[in-house]
DNA sequence: TTTTAATTAGAATGATTGTTCTATAATGCA
DNA sequence: TGCATTATAGAACAATCATTCTAATTAAAA
């Protein structure tokens, strides 16, 4: 449907103008498969061949909808930070406790990754280390999430700290940065580690530093 | 130069073969120029085509010598290993302190990170991230090199213990196992942050688990 | 039924991919 | 000089790439 036409009928002018063909996919659906492939195997790996096989739309209509390649990966990006990234503020927001909030996190993320079978990591170290250099418009979204990420580690320290349950004494920002840093190479070595007890023995001996 | 004819020469019997046209290049030579290539840019993002102009070697050349794509980049990841990732091990082994030394070598990765205008990042890091899944020959590689890694950690860690400067409560085998994942982390960081100040804060913050 | 406009199926396009082939050049000895 | 052998230059190849085009399909209003 045109932007044209659908104007017209929230305007009320629904009897008025011609419904052509109605569409045989959901937006949200494609894009979330999308997402799926382009975190799976990568930007350069993804042929829009696979996209248009693997999501089951029309080639023709992928181009129109979301453009390009390029346009349809912003976007399935986009769609991630929307659906995946912000878990993570999620989760914790359900945490009482700092220390064991942030265990319980590293500790889920480490079972999700161990329990994917295709290894999927996180799609913007993905992005970040495939991507860049050469690419100053995804940098800009990289460097954004980096920011949100981190804030949402600060705001949950930040929170400890004022019930007491951190020594005032600590450097919030500087937990909160390493936090991020450990969480990159949580998603880098998870590809290829599967020893939970290993992994789960890093996350306890870095959650030692808000003792 | 043929096989059959290199092992005539080195039997001495030089004058009796027939010496066709020398080659116009170094393997090595082109073997690093590959390197560079695929890890600035990864696996997908290089064609041949780079390769060939890049190295500025014939094309039948870089197939008679290194075989297909796949098994350049192969002989590119180990090539790598052996001039890039040992200088770890090697940083290493001339620092006294275990603290001080890592520092040195955390900040100094740093430094090189930032100025790096390619922004390369490890190409471990780059090829764990956009290889796995789908690949298992690859896997092994990197799986290996992960385990050399930790292993200097430890080693390291190990004669800092035995030297007083490590308390012996610590669980050096964790601690090896968290700094090989900080340090996965470190190489995708440095790729979307330049403040020196927050990335040195973070080593700081880690290496207190030493204290 | 006809009209209209959007969607759809899939052929077509030109560029690029990895790889191979052909012809030529270079080398040292007979 | 001619011979045997390998390297080189670059054309050629089939497959795949992102993208566009054409024709058929669908829906509701006229």
């Amino acid at each position: 449907m045109s932007i044209f036409v659908e104007a017209l009928n929230i305007f009320g002018f629904h009897n008025f103008v011609i419904m052509p063909r109605a569409r045989q996919f959901d937006e949200q659906e494609v894009l979330t498969k999308a997402m799926e492939l382009f975190w799976k195997n990568g930007y350069h790996a993804t042929s829009m061949d696979d996209l248009v096989k693997f999501a089951g739309i029309n080639r023709a209509s992928l181009y129109g909808i979301f453009g390009g390649k390029k346009e349809l990966f912003y976007k399935a990006l986009d769609h991630y930070r929307a659906t995946h990234a912000n878990t993570l503020s999620r989760f914790l927001d359900q945490q009482t406790q700092v220390k064991a909030g942030l265990r319980a996190l590293f500790y889920h993320l480490v079972a999700e990754s161990l329990a994917d079978k295709d290894c999927k990591g996180c799609f913007f170290v993905n992005t970040t280390t495939e991507l860049v250099p050469g690419n100053d418009e995804i940098q800009v979204k990289l460097k954004s999430n980096r920011d949100a990420v981190q804030k949402t580690f600060y705001n949950f320290l930040l929170q400890g700290a004022e019930n007491g349950q951190i020594s005032p004494d600590k450097d919030l920002k500087a937990i909160a940065g390493l936090l991020f840093t450990f969480f990159n190479g949580l998603r880098v070595v998870t590809k290829i580690s599967d020893d939970v007890q290993e992994l789960h023995t890093s996350i306890d001996t870095i959650l030692s530093l808000l003792d």
